[in-house]
DNA sequence: CAACCCTAGCTGGCCGGCCAGTCAGGCTGG
DNA sequence: CCAGCCTGACTGGCCGGCCAGCTAGGGTTG
């Protein structure tokens, strides 16, 4: 009963189970979460295929480590950028300078992992479940820091807190998929009049 | 150069063509792109498994032909329920009922289809320009309409009418995103919040 | 201190099954 | 009778999961 390995999180923190989620994390992107193969992200991550199941058991799970990794990467730093925006105009453009890095992420870090994820996870239980706790999880913090932000005077919410985060959020995917389905298109007038609908949202 | 069958266009518009392509779509609906497989459609479908690819080709080009027909009847259907609304408040209420009726399809006619097309046409060429086509004929028509309504006095658009089309389909993709995520999430409060979003884009 | 474990991390060949695409030929209406 | 629609057995390749065994290093024993 010491501090040695124990748990299956214990093994999770180790460097090469983190080079596997990563290496699954930066293949889902480039390939999609069905063309992954054990294959080559065994060889990505430089290790052998067997590790991959000794430490996750199946794709499945793989898969569900990911997106929990991922959706503690972005929220952290999602809000610690709002919690340094002190005016409604510091906080739009948190959001869409955000919005405009996640689009613009160089190749190892594809903003369509997140959709490849969504996609994935209408056809695995577990990966079902990690999808709604993430989105639940960025309501809640970004509703929190909203509030917060009320509080201070600085924002008058069109809505409930959750209810506004939630519609900042689907703006932005929605954004984000209309971007990513079409690389070509002019998104400069619907970025404008997305930000403008952020700040009435937010009470400008 | 009679009527007769000379371009692949003819072939598809037959009784089977058809036939495979809803229950393609069907399938996709449930099952995801890449968990369809022609054994399953075909069966579906009622047809034997060459035939798929003797009126197709390929996998990828069935798919395409789905997003394109899916496409079409989705946007057929909106601008006939928009030419309808003659105030600010019916359109309103055209895009919240439309959005609901999505969501709320039986299971023949699953929302996330679109979202498995939209992952799937990451890896496959045709299915991507497909993709590009289907967002942009989404924004210019329904652009269209709107500048239209501006025209007879119904609304005051908050900026270019194809950008406030792109940012209403956004608003609508990322809510749909998230009630499929976490169907037991009570969105109430984030559809007033989206409403009274577009509301306010429409001159509200 | 050396010989001997013994465990836990790790490896990779193998298996059973699946799947898109091919093709040789059957069928039928004109 | 034949052209074009349609069929389904077959092919070759791929993939997730399984598991028998390797290895290193800490502990134990004589």
């Amino acid at each position: 009963m010491d501090a040695s390995v124990r748990t299956p999180e214990r093994k999770l923190a180790g460097d090469k189970a983190q080079r596997i989620i990563a290496a699954m994390r930066s293949s889902v992107g480039a390939r999609g979460a069905s063309g992954s193969t054990f294959d080559q992200v065994a060889q990505e991550a430089g290790v052998s295929r067997g590790l991959l199941h000794y430490y996750f058991g199946s794709k499945e799970r793989l898969l569900a480590e990911v997106v929990r990794h991922d959706c503690d990467l972005r929220l952290a730093a999602l809000e610690q950028q709002l919690a340094r925006a002190d005016s409604l105009e510091a906080i739009v453009d948190v959001l869409v300078t955000s919005l405009e890095a996640f689009l613009d992420q160089d190749e190892s870090d594809d903003p369509a992992l997140i959709y490849e994820m969504f996609s994935a996870s209408r056809h695995h239980e577990e990966m079902q479940t990690e999808m709604a706790e993430l989105y639940r999880r960025v309501r809640e913090q970004v509703g929190a820091a909203l509030r917060e932000k009320e509080h201070e005077g600085i924002v008058a919410l069109r809505g409930d807190a959750e209810a506004v985060a939630s519609i900042l959020f689907a703006l932005a995917d929605g954004m984000a998929l209309q971007r990513l389905s079409d690389p070509g298109w002019d998104s400069r007038e619907a970025f404008a009049a997305g930000a403008l609908t952020a700040r009435y949202l937010l009470g400008g």
